[in-house]
DNA sequence: TTGAAAGCGCTAACAA
DNA sequence: TTGTTAGCGCTTTCAA
């Protein structure tokens, strides 16, 4: 790196220019150069052309009061689920000059403070958080206290101390599932298992609520569900709670299990081929997301497709019109609608039988 | 969001505390702390604490003359490579109270420009770049004199305008390819073909390079590449490849795929299947990066791994060093080796024939 | 239409 | 060990 002479500052334009600095501040302002002469403008425009002025962000932002940036939380950025979500973010973003800061929590309680404290300290004007426990209900809600909050994808169910101050997007966990456990049941399908996700994450508890209440919906259903909880929602764990199910004698064992996301329906698969069982021939698999290479296995996976890009464009939606200030003008909770595919994990239990 | 009272400054604590701002600050702050007397140090802490004091970090960077922040650029978050090159990154800032600043390009060369832009009018301290195509050598080599970059990934082998005074830390795809391609040949193959990434990006070049070098060393090996290049390493380009090279005739066929990519591998999986022949067992396929789920397909995808993890610690630990001013005593150009691994969509040519 | 002046919140000489 | 002072680069009243 060369040493360079030293970063223009706005002075540097106005000297060159032969104006004030106010007025130099005034002709880049997208806002405010219509106050300025058209000779004068075009003067210091070319001036900060020639030096290679760069507006000062840091010092605009401590001006203003306002950073132009958008905190942005999510669990796992592995998930391409949440790539979605952020891109759907940074479309609306974009336009609007806002600089999305993305922080990772990895699901850990701890780290969600600390990347929260991050944001913070950097001042940004809002937040996005696609990471929340149901625990975390009162500190997001002393969070929301401070700055606006937009939570997207997981919520709090209307438990803990939520004062309605917060704006959701939420995607209809109970609709998908539904879905899901019905297209089994249709199939012919009986005794039915859940692989379930963290209970503490609201999606995963709404797909064991959604999947509770099919079941009991439907004459003759029953609920095969081993009482296992996913500790993560992975291979692994998928892999191992689908061998408990796969334990059971055949004649009582479930022939079809609702997972609550694709790598736990993948660990399904695998425990399946580890019993030397095949799908959907000895049981049908759905699992939950839509990730890629789902379509790719074998068999392909049938699923359930979240509109994360849209749930992401809503939330910075959301987030712009708090920031600007439009509080109660915009709705307050939005729910969108995902999407069943189906595909070959997934049989009729007559045919299967 | 009940309206706060106001944000407490640090001049609110000083006060609080009864002692000037300039004493606050010591006391708050690790470097200092220590010129400042016990007493007066905790008197600052509880008044902090009392009003839940935040440092503005804009008001600090301003002052200081550096962001704490550093720029992240990568082309793709989707792909999971890259997912765990930022958590790489982010394993090495979060001590140094950086914050990465993540932006994505999409492949776009204009949108690289833009996103850039955006991290110099932030004021970022140093740039890590994944997203470089070829040419963009001579744009990054005019970045690289106004602040530190470090080239990840891919990096513009030695051609251009580089005049040397950029940071890399690259992945050995030269030896990651002659490991995929000499594990065909020792497996009997000798009528080879390659599925090209766009030869923009110096990966997918120094790809093609290994696979033409390691086919001109091995007496009686063939190249039997269709003149195709895939517009992305997407499925569907690897799919429409595959699919020309399946055209030949049997006898003059290739009888193993190297991928560029494992996405391109899928494709080609699929090219197959559509043609309704099988892999290993018509055709052996080696992808690149090992991806989540290809462990999963069928068959298992044979591939290279690459140290993605790692490439991110380094980077962050050279553009630290570099922020830090250590220039020259840092290693300029790191290079990473990959790991060659066996799977399934593979088989000996005797065998398969 | 432009300039003067103040100040966002903080840190770092320098002085006491 | 603490206070004084100045100023990072910008925007925004207020006056002219």
């Amino acid at each position: 790196m060369a040493v360079s002479p030293r970063v223009p500052t706005l002075k540097d334009v106005a000297e060159l220019a032969g104006v004030h600095v106010a007025t130099a501040s005034r002709a880049l302002s997208n806002a405010q150069s219509h106050l300025v002469n058209e000779a004068t403008r075009e003067k210091v425009s070319s001036a900060a052309a020639e030096l290679g002025y760069r507006t000062n962000a840091l010092a605009r932002s401590l001006r203003r009061g306002a950073s132009g940036t958008l905190g942005v939380v999510v669990a796992d950025l592995a998930n391409p689920f949440i790539v979605n979500l952020v891109r759907g973010i940074e479309q609306e973003t974009r336009p609007k000059d806002l600089l999305p800061l993305i922080v990772e929590t990895r699901d850990d309680p701890a780290r969600l403070r600390s990347t929260v404290q991050q944001l913070l300290y950097s001042r940004v004007d809002a937040i996005i958080l696609a990471a929340a426990h149901l625990s975390d209900a009162e500190y997001v809600a002393d969070l929301a206290g401070q700055l606006p909050v937009v939570l997207a994808v997981r919520g709090f169910d209307e438990q803990g101390p939520t004062g309605g101050s917060l704006l959701e997007v939420m995607q209809d966990d109970l609709l998908g599932t539904r879905a899901a456990v019905e297209h089994l049941l249709h199939l012919g399908h009986r005794r039915l298992a859940e692989i379930r996700g963290p209970q503490t994450i609201s999606s995963f508890a709404n797909r064991s609520r959604g999947f509770q209440e099919a079941i009991a919906a439907w004459p003759g259903a029953e609920d095969l569900s081993p009482g296992l909880y996913a500790a993560q929602g992975d291979v692994s764990e998928g892999r191992r709670i689908a061998a408990e199910l796969l334990a059971i004698p055949h004649d009582s064992r479930p022939t079809a299990i609702f997972a609550h996301n694709d790598l736990l329906a993948v660990g399904a698969l695998e425990a399946l081929r580890d019993a030397g069982l095949s799908c959907p021939e000895d049981l049908s698999i759905v699992g939950y997301n839509d990730a890629p290479l789902v379509d790719h296995l074998d068999p392909p996976l049938t699923t359930v497709r979240l509109p994360s890009n849209e749930i992401g464009r809503q939330s910075a939606r959301l987030a712009i019109a708090a920031i600007d200030g439009q509080t109660g003008a915009a709705p307050t909770r939005l729910m969108l609608l995902p999407e069943f595919v189906q595909r070959g994990s997934t049989r009729s239990f007559a045919e299967a039988a």
